[in-house]
DNA sequence: GATGAATGAGAGTTCATTCAT
DNA sequence: TATGAATGAACTCTCATTCAT
């Protein structure tokens, strides 16, 4: 999992070989595009807008996008990009408890998603263009969520496999663990707020329930689930 | 069901000669304007579309609300109007544990959001749109999620008191406990999926987990709070 | 020239025979529609206005006048009336020279014109419209325009054939003096004056000029046309 | 032709790379618009026909002007403008006797308002539009009107002065003298003639009467003013 | 006759897209 | 490549006219 991911670029790059000039205006329309459309949305963007922004011709987009379709897609392609390159960073080191690997794993999540501007605005784009777009999701899907709840499951494993935590079955729905995340991006995108929320306690909080229904208790625990 | 909010509607019905006759008209047009905003966004719902779902001529909109946007927020207000009598749709019964009306309670919240249509389209609504249409999420906000909010919290300290909970920090963020039906809710707006997902076995997961979390220990627990 | 005018009325009026109890209703909306039409125009007045001034309902307006247009002209022809019986109210009494003839017609006049909004109304519209509405103006050329000239000529006629006026060109061209009515109608139509000026000033100003300038002097006078 | 008038354009032309180049388009555009509100007013005048009128896309008018109404003010405005132009036209020259100035500055007003058919198109703006362009009377006033009326007044004094014409209370209206200019003006613009009225004459024929009554008579004159 | 809700053609305006420079 | 003036299809909104009541 410890992506080489960054090595094949979903949007091509053109002219690979020698300078990679025309990738920087690429860059600086995507970047512009990216801005306009996560702040209006598809329709309500305006390209007018967009090359205002990036300081260039509004013909200019054409040279590089063949429309304002195709560069929605490759706005919402290169962000997922460097949104997997966030969520995917390793940490190396030594091995420790499931619960330390957990804690972690969902902070970062945490961070990835909650904390972070880019990540709220291709949520807001996928939710918002979902409908219209079904491919991006698909794609979002396969390079973000899929790993991430793979990498949850796999923790989950480890832990109950060691005995660290109990046999629960959110081991079959590993993305319940990653809600918190998502209300809170939620949350931050529609309740444009004066007091923003203290994340760091909100999310403290989480994991101290989290772990509490988790860890293994020592005494016999009959039947906590109902009937 | 308790709710005497139907009694205060937002949008103002005209009672004409007796009977409600002209809000057959206006309910009729809120309602195929909300399919074509949910489904498209503010922007790119046509309003011929809108007239057209309705059966009527377009101008005809007009007659009944000023303009599009004038729609868009009628069209959002009835719907959190309606969205509100299912979440505070009160069970009248013997009393019980804390446990069970947590579960009761999420239960039904969880229905409200992620198995109700209705309540996804405005959730799309209120995330793709909220940038344009700020106040629309101060309703949203104190009208769905501070009483939910304060619904959850309620049975957390009643079950604290009773000394059935743990004293867990999830009481200052009693939203936490709704982030799986959110989360459900998204996952399906966005993920348009084939095969749908479990919607049942992931909230019995999710109530096993936050049960466990929640739930006194008889034994001696120790420091489950780290550090 | 004593004006049977009135028995001819140009709008035909309906149920002669008996009560004119419709009349009414048409008076009333060819009145709010003068004002309609008067104060925006032909194209920018609007049918609901007309009603709601009139106090009915805009079905109402269809049952009294085929469409727009035939209201339109329906008004104007009902002002044209009314403005020529003004006009042509005749003095009754001694005959008296022609210069006093010639104040009192052009007094008249200039009251008829420029001190009565009805007037000014009109010829708002007949400018503003005779575009699109050729026969109205021959309407008012045929009802007004030439009965009053033909007036001013047989005054001027009678004074040059009695020796109290001098031969002048003038004779030919009567409308000349009915000019400075017409001027003080555009003025206060289209400057909406603060200080609105001294209409009776300005008419005795004029008829001093005038006066002067047809009087037949005692002494020789050679030449004053130049050249 | 002494203007410096026209060093100060009202609407602000750009200077693009050396020549005007977009000023071609706004010229353009500002002829066709003042073609089609002159012909059928501000409401019934359409952009397409305008567009049509000029032989561009209706949406290239946006690029010039923001809306219907700023281009109706461009239009007015630059046509008083060129009006003005024609109005202030200097003749130099020796001096004369003060009638030769007021014959000359006359002709030249008659010249610029009765046989001009621009000036008819703005006087018939002006009258159906007032209502509802207000400013629009006042630049007229200010450009137009206010300076005509000074030059009138201003020959008149000089030729009372030289004891060339008699004192009279014209003075205080000289716009009187503008009278029979814009009557042929309204005339014109109302009834569209079949024989259109022998303009020279009639001007000749005003002048004379004019002359006759301002010009000192050598015999005493006592009270020409009635009682 | 009278009403006023309903209609739909047609207007002003916007903006993705093109293309001569 | 880059530009930005030009285009015109498509949208929202208006209002004269109709018609069931």
């Amino acid at each position: 999992m410890g992506l080489t991911v960054s090595a094949k670029p979903i949007g091509r790059a053109r002219h690979v070989a020698g300078r990679t000039r025309t990738s920087e205006r690429r860059r600086q329309i995507l970047s512009s595009a990216f801005e306009e459309f996560a702040a209006k949305g598809y329709e309500a963007a305006r390209l007018d807008d967009v090359a205002r922004r990036a300081q260039i011709a509004k013909g200019t987009i054409y040279l590089h996008f063949k429309n304002k379709e195709v560069l929605f897609r490759a706005v919402v392609r290169d962000r997922i990009q460097s949104l997997l390159e966030k969520f995917c960073a390793r940490r190396k080191g030594v091995p420790v408890s499931a619960e330390e690997l957990l804690r972690e794993l969902l902070t970062r999540q945490f961070a990835a998603m909650a904390k972070n501007e880019n990540a709220r605005g291709i949520l807001r784009l996928l939710v918002a263009e979902s409908g219209k777009f079904p491919r991006l999701a698909s794609v979002y899907r396969r390079e973000i969520i899929e790993p991430g709840t793979a990498a949850i499951r796999s923790v989950i494993e480890k832990g109950s496999a060691a005995g660290e935590f109990e046999k629960r079955k959110v081991a079959e729905f590993p993305q319940i663990l990653a809600a918190p995340a998502v209300l809170a991006a939620v949350w931050m995108l529609v309740l444009s707020d004066p007091k923003p929320f203290d994340l760091d306690g909100y999310l403290d909080a989480y994991l101290e329930l989290l772990i509490a229904g988790l860890r293994k208790t020592r005494a016999r625990e009959d039947g906590e689930t109902r009937k």
